[in-house]
DNA sequence: GTCTATACCCGGATAGAC
DNA sequence: GTCTATCCGGGTATAGAC
């Protein structure tokens, strides 16, 4: 693997762990096994190579996704795949993570994948929902963005609840309650 | 104020916004006005400091909830006025912000009263929705745990998509999506 | 109780040799 | 491209004087 791709790797590893403040360079030098002098030529700096592993973990991030949102079947069970995807619960999402960090957030290169990503999620989502609606599927009472943004939510805030009961039941739980909810709004 | 007081007051406003790991003894001791020495007479170190100042955030975490969850109306209108709570949304939770952290989560003594905050509110919020569902006021079909645990991810995650996008919308969104699908659930 | 001095390692980077 | 040396400040604490 090329050395640029190697830090960019170590970097996305550590931004998830320990998110933005609690990943240094060395840090990232001793997982990626690439001097110091090496880095810095690749890279101007910590910004610099987080921006580049937050790129790459957004692009992950919506491919991994979009394949259950695309997936077969109704916009329901799309929504449902998607939702009960097998994850890590307790690594969290290594996109929403970077979310809590004030100098992501602060500074528009790294931000801009965050918004982004969840920009399409919520979209993409959305869309999913109008679908459903226009089919019959789910009553046309809802609004598509407003719903597909409590769903996200849901997800988000369940890994913060599991995160702190160091257990994934809260998470299994809001998205069970979450299906729940938005069956009791299926036309039929 | 008593010196303990302003130490413990200016932890947990550094921990909100900074985090804990983005949070040294030394701004502490900056913010709050109190030397080196007087720090470390009254604390151990940082995680002392840390904990005590985690668990007055709890108590007054739990106090501004109970305010609306025990407010006049029936279960919907008060699981509403909880969600609708004036926040300033773009600075978080200062409790859900601390379940990112590896070093409170791995730290039994920070983590606790974290765990703590939010498995009392699912269950305070699970009560009242049984509540409901006994007088009617719910669909019995959904399970009280598993959507008062969605209610709550909802805010969290709320919070996530908000900072996310440097704007209140998506937080105010979900929470309309959840009413909204929890409205589907009214029994009338 | 509070202050100043001191210690030691880490964070984040630059410089210049190879 | 990569390596080693060097820099300066900050993080986190201890020691001992007042």
């Amino acid at each position: 693997m090329a050395t640029q791709d190697r830090l960019i790797e170590s970097t996305q590893e550590l931004l998830w762990e320990r998110g933005y403040v609690g990943t240094s360079p060395k840090a990232i030098q001793q997982r990626s096994g690439v001097g110091q002098g090496s880095m810095y030529h690749h890279f101007t700096g910590k910004p610099d190579l987080a921006a580049a592993a937050l790129r790459r973990s957004a692009e992950q991030m919506r491919a991994v996704a979009e394949a259950d949102l695309a997936g077969p079947g109704t916009a329901h069970e799309r929504i449902a795949a998607y939702l009960h995807r097998e994850r890590d619960v307790l690594r969290g999402c290594r996109i929403g993570r970077m979310a809590q960090d004030p100098d992501v957030v602060a500074d528009p290169q790294l931000r801009a994948p965050v918004e982004e990503t969840f920009d399409w999620l919520r979209g993409r989502i959305a869309g999913l929902i109008a679908e459903g609606q226009a089919a019959g599927e789910f009553a046309a009472a809802a609004d598509p963005a407003d719903t597909a943004a409590a769903l996200v939510a849901v997800v988000q805030g369940g890994y913060v609840l599991a995160r702190a009961a160091d257990s994934a039941e809260p998470f299994e739980r809001a998205v069970r309650g979450a299906l729940g909810l938005l069956a009791a709004h299926r036309a039929d």
